[in-house]
DNA sequence: TTGAAAGCGCTAACAT
DNA sequence: ATGTTAGCGCTTTCAA
């Protein structure tokens, strides 16, 4: 220790084995174990005196050790397949993880976190993840159309977080979802309510799910309410992509009267946009987003949304995937209800 | 498997086992385990029997086995002690936290996620980051006013992002950091030379350095500059925290003619105060960030800002303690440089 | 260069 | 209720 390096080669106290404490305690090393394990086969005194000695000693028990004994590394992974920034600058998935972390700090799991290429996982995920290095897995991400990831299914319990996009999922996926088309209808039906006629839509990429359904609601709605679904352009759940859709949709559609976003954060882009071309909300245009995250509120005027409860989404993934793990029944597709929240754009 | 539930009990073709491989090989688990650890003592066709078996057999090593004789887990800890949404939200750990996942895929080691709260992380990530479930954390977050974690540093190789709260830190501690001092006084004399006068500042909580730092810097460059320091208000470094703070600041001293922000994020909630005000920027108001994150270039204007490497800090920050875990030296203290972009705002 | 054997720290039969 | 014993899959002396 030289002032400019540190040598950690040579941990300060070697940490106490079981064997130690039963040898404090003045037991056997099965008994240890099991007080550790709160085996119900324990005298009361052998209870505390091996508690004690535990507490003396400072007993943690080793993971490696455990995990090799009882075959289960006791760690998940939290697969992200998406572009870092999408992911983080998107509150949905903050509330995703936050719910996911949460359930899990309940339990003896740890998060692994695999950060990933939004198309194909490189070769040390597909090995970690297939390598027995994880009990299961956690996919969050609005993008599944990878084949990897669709499979791993087949290798592994996998919760996705969102119904993993049709003709590449495997029929035995676990999954968290809302429902999206019925989310949109409630949006879409809002804006008619309020009066508008010439609803639009900005909506996300067409490998996406929730983009898929979510358009698929707004056009059942207007189309049911005897308007035009022709109002249409495609976002990709960011925030410039929100602004660049509704500049397009200004351009082609001047007469348009309201627009239902697929997501809070492109809505902001459209609240962005709008006021860029001096349209005011929601006297001139009337909004309703999708989520109702933190950006619904961020504005001036505070954006009308469908709510979907991310966090307790999370929690959900998270719970249904440990189920799986303790051998318990799931069920494999938990549906979340949607909400409609009011604010002033609609 | 009865189409609602899928039984994982015992998952379908077995691990092989380095003993297998063995077998296939024809050779001893020793000469497998060297083969595996590319030991140089191991002869040409050997290798390439042992290396068939592995390819047939598709085998993949027990981490946990493995750990277990090496006495190391190779895993890394990312403590997060910041809320969430604060963490998400910002740009800024993205791309640390990008920079240390794409270190981190280069070697063998995992990250293991811990979102914990702020001033006290739980019980639970206490044990497990003092247990010996992890070699080493990363610590990245703006606030580093807990004194667990300030100590950690003397249990476990700990590198943090952004220096450490001064007198909690442990003098030990490893963290790369940009000198926020200087990038404050790059920003603000940019103000200065394009002619204003009447410099504020927005500032983050004072028990972060970051803050403290960029305050500093301000401070000294109006000084010098023969210019006042009255004119400053406290954020939070959210995007609310900035509109809030450039109310009060317009309120305050409506004379204010440039306003050096603490951060990007800030910055944006500042341009949407100054826009309900009615106010120009640059003409009014001229404003310079600090990050150059995503959210200088969100809006109508872009933001000249303090550029700092966030990716590259994340990167540096998993190479240093990477080092550390490999028995090398360090540097205890790593700073990047800081630039400032020059766009609208000012 | 290769193999045999010991053991990392723990749990789980099997005895008692 | 408690102890004894036998491994989990791997690395690593130590011999050959």
């Amino acid at each position: 220790m030289n002032g400019q390096v540190r040598s950690f080669g040579a941990p300060l106290p070697a940490r106490p084995t079981l064997e130690e404490v039963a040898k404090v305690a003045g037991v056997s090393r099965a008994t240890v174990s099991r007080v550790i394990n709160g085996s119900p086969r324990v005298s009361a005194d052998v209870l505390e005196v091996v508690g004690a000695a535990i507490a003396e000693l400072n007993y943690v028990p080793n993971r490696a050790a455990r995990s090799l004994v009882a075959r289960a590394t006791m760690s998940i992974a939290l697969v992200v397949p998406e572009d870092a920034h999408r992911f983080f600058g998107d509150p949905y998935f903050a509330d995703v993880v936050q719910g996911i972390s949460n359930r899990l700090s309940d339990s003896d799991y740890v998060l692994n976190l695999q950060l990933t290429h939004p198309d194909s996982p490189s070769e040390k995920t597909r090995r970690y993840l297939l390598g027995g290095n994880v009990d299961g897995a956690l996919v969050v991400s609005h993008h599944s159309g990878d084949h990897f990831l669709a499979s791993l299914g087949r290798s592994l319990p996998v919760v996705f977080g969102g119904r993993p996009l049709g003709d590449l999922a495997h029929p035995g996926d676990y999954y968290i979802d809302v429902d999206n088309q019925r989310g949109a209808r409630q949006g879409t039906q809002h804006l008619i309510d309020v009066g508008r006629k010439a609803i639009a839509t900005i909506t996300g990429p067409s490998d996406m799910p929730a983009s898929v359904d979510r358009e698929a609601g707004w056009r059942e709605t207007v189309l049911a309410a005897g308007l035009s679904d022709a109002r249409l352009a495609r976002g990709d759940f960011t925030e410039a992509g929100g602004i660049r859709a509704a500049l397009r949709l200004i351009d082609e559609h001047p007469d348009l009267d309201a627009i239902f976003v697929a997501s809070d954060l492109m809505a902001s882009g459209v609240m962005l946009a709008l006021a860029e071309r001096g349209l005011r909300v929601p006297t001139d245009v009337a909004i309703v987003g999708f989520d109702n995250s933190r950006y619904a509120t961020r504005g001036r005027v505070g954006l009308t949304t469908v709510a979907q409860p991310a966090q307790e989404m999370g929690r959900v993934m998270a719970d249904t995937l440990l189920r799986l793990l303790a051998g318990e029944t799931a069920p494999r597709v938990t549906m979340m209800e949607t909400h409609l929240v009011i604010r002033e754009s609609a």
